[in-house]
DNA sequence: ATTCTCACA
DNA sequence: TGTGAGAA
């Protein structure tokens, strides 16, 4: 016995209805959250019971939720709904961090202009470049631009200089610490996650001003034995690396790039020179 | 006015 | 995660 109430609708008028298209309509059902009914012809139809689906699935869209996920929780596997709501939450809280960077931005640089201050594209450059600050970037493209930046500005000994830099990896004549006391794996060539580790802790030392400490020193070692251990026979082709290193890591047109202060050489010179000095080195 | 598939964002 | 085209 079927209720009054029981109608049924074409996808045109479904979709109409719901403020959706046909063609989300389609694609709900290939990916198994909705099954209409056929007519003979083939023809697909839509009951109450779909139209109550088709509210749920639009709630848990509106949510965020993937069609995987909204999958998921329609099947009632609870397992992977644990795994859909991290992921999603992860998600959202990526989002929002990016959002709350933005907001900071624009309030310092609304701030300036209120001040009477003027903005230029340089200003706005280091506005963003210290928002990324603490932004970690990819060793892998960080080293793709140290060599597109070697290629460039040294075409004749890009080669060589490539060659040098993989046999100091390959023979372990690179630093392999970073400063949280953790290994780093260089062997795959990500060895710029060491530089980037040590200016991060030249500019710590650095603002703490002691020139004597024990980490200081620690880190001229280091700082010392790599520059040592990359350093190739040619001057020519040790001071192509140099600049294409640290102009790829200093680059601020490049956001993935980290930037340092270039008076960490400064600092991290007149440690080594001390150390020097003393014969501790 | 509906079906399907394919390429594309 | 959808969209638009084109054929049936």
């Amino acid at each position: 016995m079927k209720a009054k109430s029981e109608r049924w609708f074409g996808p045109n008028e479904i979709a109409k209805r719901l403020g959706l298209s046909t063609k989300a309509l389609r694609v709900y059902e290939r990916e198994g959250l909705l099954h209409p009914h056929r007519t003979e012809a083939g023809w697909r139809v839509y009951g109450p019971a779909h139209v109550e689906r088709l509210h749920l699935i639009l709630v848990l869209r509106d949510l965020g939720l993937s069609l995987k996920g909204i999958k998921a929780l329609i099947e009632g596997r609870q397992a992977d709904l644990q795994t859909v709501l991290v992921v999603q939450q992860e998600s959202l809280e990526a989002q929002r961090k990016k959002i709350d960077r933005a907001i900071d931005l624009l309030v310092t640089a609304r701030n300036r202009l209120n001040n009477g201050q003027t903005l230029s594209l340089d200003d706005f450059i280091n506005l963003t470049r210290d928002a990324r600050m603490d932004q970690r970037p990819s060793p892998v493209i960080l080293k793709a631009d140290f060599e597109t930046a070697l290629r460039d500005q040294f075409p004749n000994i890009a080669n060589e200089a490539l060659a040098h830099i993989n046999q100091a990896v390959a023979d372990g004549r690179m630093p392999t610490k970073n400063y949280a006391g953790s290994k780093l794996d260089t062997s795959n060539g990500d060895f710029t996650t060491v530089f980037e580790d040590m200016i991060k802790e030249a500019s710590i030392l650095m603002a703490e001003g002691d020139e004597t400490s024990d980490r200081a020193k620690a880190l001229a070692r280091d700082w010392n034995a790599q520059s040592i251990g990359l350093k190739p026979a040619e001057k020519s082709v040790s001071e192509a690396i140099q600049t294409a290193f640290w102009g790829t890591v200093n680059d601020p047109k490049s956001p993935k790039s980290p930037i340092f202060d270039p008076e960490i050489f400064r600092f991290v010179a007149t440690v080594i020179k001390g150390m020097k000095e003393r014969g501790e080195i």
